[in-house]
DNA sequence: CGAGGTACCTGACAGC
DNA sequence: TGCTGTCAGGTACCTC
């Protein structure tokens, strides 16, 4: 899935485009997307005549604010990502009638929300993992889920001290705490990687374990990392776009985030992978000892 | 409580 | 060409 500065660039574009319109009817070929509610026919109901007031980013949420005190979460998961523009579906498979530039042909929109003007928002997902939920606004904000959501990492808020405090009791290795979204929201395999390897920490080193000098430097690399791919749109190593179907650039200035048998850019030592927690971790062993 | 496995899906790619 | 196994930006849910 996109992570936060994926997330984050989705969220402007979108506000861009879309703020202010109205939900004009609602088709999907995977109801099971919507897991909240249960029935496609009600949460057709529910949208319908909504106005779009307000769109943000919590971690690697998306929240549209709508009338009615409503709110419409979607989770893109590992492959989903919004497009805006006009289809028309042809032979099975929608294709771009306006609005997208590079995205021609799209076999793997499973949701969209028609916008008025013929214009269009598209939830392309190609493993179909994908959350979207309808909530009434105030009770959103009093789920589990919501409540454990950690900082965010790009809040003025969100201090070092905040932060070394919130490692201090965790035995876990750093990259699965920079990962877990109770310790702070947004951050995933990606920039997890690319963020120790900007301070020469191994991702297996417990977080209990390290420095104030390390805890320090991994919290201005999270700040200047997540900032930077921001401004570049992203990453689309995989199959992330922007609402225009186009790709992210930071896919050009990763270090090591599958790169494995490349060489550091720093030492020249081999990329090595292994597996944190189930997850990939990309580092080089002679720049991030243990 | 934490750690680890599995489930949810589809597709790309390597090796036989 | 197929078949098999592994891997892929995430998270929820289960068991121990």
């Amino acid at each position: 899935m996109p992570e936060l500065p994926e997330v984050e660039t989705t969220v402007k574009q979108l506000r861009r485009e879309i703020l202010g319109r109205k939900i004009e009817g609602v088709w999907s070929d995977f109801k099971k997307i919507i897991k909240k509610p249960k029935d496609f026919e009600e949460f057709r109901k529910e949208l319908a005549g909504k106005k779009i007031k307000k769109i943000e980013r919590r971690g690697k949420n998306i929240l549209f604010r709508l009338s009615g005190g409503r709110t419409l979460l979607i989770h893109q998961k590992l492959t989903g990502h919004l497009l805006v523009g006009k289809w028309v579906k042809e032979r099975g498979k929608w294709r771009v009638f306006s609005g997208a530039l590079s995205e021609k042909i799209n076999s793997y929109i499973h949701l969209l929300f028609v916008l008025g003007n013929g214009q269009m928002m598209a939830l392309s997902d190609l493993r179909k993992f994908a959350k979207v939920e309808l909530w009434e606004t105030e009770r959103l904000r009093e789920t589990k889920e919501f409540k454990d959501l950690g900082p965010e990492p790009l809040d003025k808020e969100f201090t070092l001290e905040q932060f070394q405090e919130s490692l201090k009791a965790k035995k876990g290795k750093i990259k699965q705490i920079l990962m877990d979204q109770k310790v702070v929201a947004g951050i995933g395999n990606i920039y997890s990687d690319e963020i120790l390897w900007a301070v020469k920490v191994s991702p297996f080193k417990r977080a209990c374990k390290l420095s104030k000098n390390e805890t320090q430097a991994i919290y201005r690399a999270m700040r200047r990392i997540l900032s930077q791919a921001i401004r570049l749109k992203g990453a689309s190593i995989s199959d992330f776009r922007d609402i225009r179907g186009e790709r992210g650039r930071f896919d050009r200035v990763r270090k090591v985030y599958q790169k494995e048998g490349e060489r550091c850019p720093r030492c020249g030592s081999v990329i090595k992978r292994q597996k944190v927690g189930g997850r990939s971790a990309h580092y080089c062993p002679r720049c991030q000892k243990l």
